[in-house]
DNA sequence: TCCATTGATACCTGCCAGTTATTGAATACT
DNA sequence: AGTATTCAATAACTGGCAGGTATCAATGGA
């Protein structure tokens, strides 16, 4: 069976003439016949009652054209459906991104992509630097930000976002804003820091911030989380470093203070893997 | 197009292979790659990634494949109903249950329905509640008997057995009924479960009933078949936490004991996909 | 009775699905 | 490194069948 069959069946069930049927499928009238004689065969059912002038659909036959129509439909609206998956006008794009990417950064591409592109629908997940670049490079994730110096070969890297570092401490820190001059005045106070784990860069660009000021830090409590380093801190269990991007969003009993007078800082970028075929990502793209 | 570019891409998107595909719908490999490449070009739509030793469906592809599986089933469905139509029969219903399904609530239904529908035949087929949900989806299967929490949107449940759970001890176990008060009595024998992969709540379930009693169950067998299950009780291998309905049907040497106080519970529910067209489905649901 | 219109039958033909033989490239195996 | 193996794509051929024309047999309206 072919869908032939089911086409030519269709237009002499609407028709129930063979003649006007097959002039509608612009074929000639005798192959029409056979098609349909074959498709009875090829069913072992009679779909229609001849009766050497009039043409009538079988009990069987009125539910098959019930079934043909429902299947045909379906066909067509899979075969548009994928054109518009293929241009990329419709899917999903897994986004994976790191506990201390900016508030602002990711929203913003939400946003835009919700107005420009409003038939993509988006995964979000919250990863470490590591784990992004191996989902991305094992195609389980289309696209990450992370902050990281390099990324592999197969993959591209993009900044986004340069920011500074600032002090975070609790509200009631003795130490006001106009008073902060350098990190060394800290050198006594616990700290707390994003996990090794999560951000191998990141943790020893900050330990850089403090020799460079001629202190190792006192490293208290790690963390994954920016909220949970934020309460720590809240509750006066120690001092952090973070990314000044991070100020908002969160409201919070602390206060940043951004670090003066050094040279490091951090970049948000995001990451993508030039061969993935998604058709979403390539559309995205332009928009970062 | 044709079915039969549909059916060649359905293989080739399952082998990822062109000439083991080819192989199995008897056909050369070239004939089969030339047919993909002609369905591509057909559809304007590229479908699978090839790297000179790799085949690979693109994100297109993957939907596309989805749809196919649909529009397939669906039509080797109809064709059967067509033909029980064409017999006489009202048709046919393919039922999926679970293995740890009550021994009641099916046979009751097929009773119910031989008396009133006597037209309309069943298939049934013991299946895992994943692969129940999966082929009511894709239309290989009318109606399940799942322990589930939840279903897909597009499907609906209707739960048709509310079940305690009961311990399953070999008759010779020292503790009797009597005596049971609690299932942290058999924190130290070993437990035989129905496996996870199977039904992953049903899984859950019965080891949050361990856990409630302040201890982690020692499983030390794992089966899809309750039989199987009753039979490791049987020779000592083990005590059994199952829904209390299984309790008969089995004839075995092994003793129920329904938990006392505990809030866990099981249901069996009916779940279909409101939108099959099949017949007969229609005819049954005001049945249950 | 004649004619218009129906679907079925007989026979023909050109296209294309499927074939075999081969290439070329990438991987696995010495 | 060199050889064997395995993959998909290409080229050239062919046979079957979809669709064509011509025609028939029947029905029903003048």
């Amino acid at each position: 069976m072919e869908l032939r069959h089911l086409l030519y069946f269709q237009a002499v069930a609407e028709e129930l003439n063979y003649r006007k049927a097959a002039e509608r499928l612009y074929i000639s009238q005798p192959g029409l016949s056979r098609q349909i004689k074959q498709l009875e065969e090829l069913l072992g059912v009679q779909l229609f009652e001849r009766d050497k002038k009039h043409v009538e659909l079988t009990v069987a036959g009125v539910y098959f054209k019930d079934e043909v129509d429902f299947v045909i439909n379906h066909l067509e609206s899979a075969k548009n459906q994928l054109k518009l998956i293929d241009s990329g006008k419709v899917g999903e794009l897994r986004i994976g991104f790191l506990g201390s990417a900016s508030n602002r950064v990711l929203p913003d591409l939400l946003t835009k992509l919700n107005s420009e592109q409003p038939l993509i629908t988006t995964s979000l997940e919250e990863l470490s630097n590591a784990m992004q670049v191996e989902m991305i490079q094992k195609d389980k994730l289309d696209m990450g930000f992370v902050r990281l110096a390099s990324v592999p070969d197969d993959l591209v890297m993009k900044p986004v976002l340069r920011d500074s570092f600032s002090l975070v401490v609790p509200e009631s820190h003795p130490i006001p804003v106009q008073d902060f001059k350098s990190i060394s005045q800290f050198r006594d106070d616990s700290f707390i820091l994003f996990s090794s784990d999560y951000s191998n860069y990141y943790y020893e660009q900050i330990l850089s911030i403090c020799k460079d000021s001629g202190f190792s830090p006192k490293i208290r409590h790690k963390s994954v989380h920016a909220l949970t380093i934020f309460r720590l801190v809240e509750n006066g269990l120690g001092v952090a470093i973070v990314p000044t991007s991070l100020k908002e969003g969160y409201d919070l009993k602390v206060r940043f203070m951004e670090i003066p007078g050094i040279p490091q800082f951090t970049e948000l970028s995001v990451i993508w893997k030039p061969v993935n075929r998604n058709p979403a990502l390539i559309k995205v793209l332009p928009l970062i």
